[in-house]
DNA sequence: TATCCATGTGTACGCTAGTACACATGGGAT
DNA sequence: ATCCCATGTGTACTAGCGTACACATGGATA
């Protein structure tokens, strides 16, 4: 067990990585700009995260972790009966619904990994996990494509500036189910 | 018309950066080392580009055209007896076999258009290019759909270090072609 | 209680970055 | 022939970076 006289100390410092990467992207990341933003010294970015891979793969993990939830929380993604092109649309029209930034600062960390390995497994995880989830209502091909499709959309609406078309969306993945 | 005593300068510091961008990383991209690679002085990069976003906007579309071009080489794509899933799987291939560093250039470029909106303008000049092309032989939103799964499954082979299945890719492109 | 060491803090160093600017040069327009 | 200015070059400035390190502190353990 731990010992550590702020316990919340490494918490804050990855709370305000995320703030940071939102802000100012990636290439605004520096464990000085951390330390600033969690309100400690640049001492204690350095000591808990040792280099900022370290604290990127932080970042993404839990940034992964809000988005699994999003996605567990939309509980009729399980059941058999609901239209499931159909609810992973909505999911997207909720992804995209309001402020932004915390799904820029996922698609930001998790890009990251086409260029830095120690982001690969995070990423992975992520993708897995994903499929996995859907791979419960149709087959582990399928759910992969599923979430390539997903990924696709989002990244042409993210990059391109193009707004988010939920129908176009449902057509195009009750397709891929077949 | 411009005057200039080394009329291919501006040619050579765009090589120059894509190569720096496929061997240190966007992150790695700087008027000094892009300088150092096209071996000119470091006041002949900032003169011709003058802030690092014009000069990711010049190696994007340089890039961009490259790409295009091997779409275009692929003749099949616009013969309507042709196997369309087929031959898009079998792009995927080409880009994936031997050195992948060309790929990942172009990807990083792409997807630096998260957070840069000067290059938005030209990822989405990619997107819509790929998309027209592939309208030709289906309709505007299956092609729009084919270019997002291409992206999608070319991403997480990338980001996840899985290998590419082309016949993975070409069952999952079939089924959005319908 | 006495000790240890994980944790926290402050400072300094060397490096690289973008930027700015003065000056050189020579091709094209007049 | 002359001049202009797009182009090319070298250098210096300031800012921010990762890193390293010495030292402080106080819970956990024996």
């Amino acid at each position: 067990m731990a010992r550590r006289y702020d316990p919340e100390r490494r918490q804050r410092i990855i709370d305000a990585a995320i703030r940071v990467v939102g802000e100012k992207g990636i290439a605004g990341l520096s464990h000085r700009s951390v330390a600033a933003e969690a309100d400690v010294p640049l001492g204690s970015t350095t000591y808990h995260f040792k280099t900022l891979d370290d604290l990127m793969v932080a970042a993404l993990r839990q940034a992964n972790e809000g988005y699994a939830r999003t996605v567990l929380a939309r509980g009729a993604l399980q059941d058999p009966e609901s239209d499931l092109a159909a609810e992973l649309a909505a999911l997207g029209s909720e992804w995209f619904a309001g402020d932004r930034t915390g799904l820029e600062v996922e698609y930001e960390l998790y890009l990251a990994a086409l260029r830095r390995p120690a982001l690969r497994p995070v990423a992975a995880e992520w993708a897995e996990g994903f499929a996995d989830c859907l791979a419960l209502r149709t087959d582990p091909v399928t759910a992969r494509a599923l979430v390539a499709l997903i990924d696709g959309i989002c990244l042409q609406v993210l990059l391109t500036g193009a707004p988010y078309d939920e129908g176009y969306a449902r057509e195009v993945l009750a397709r891929v189910i077949g």
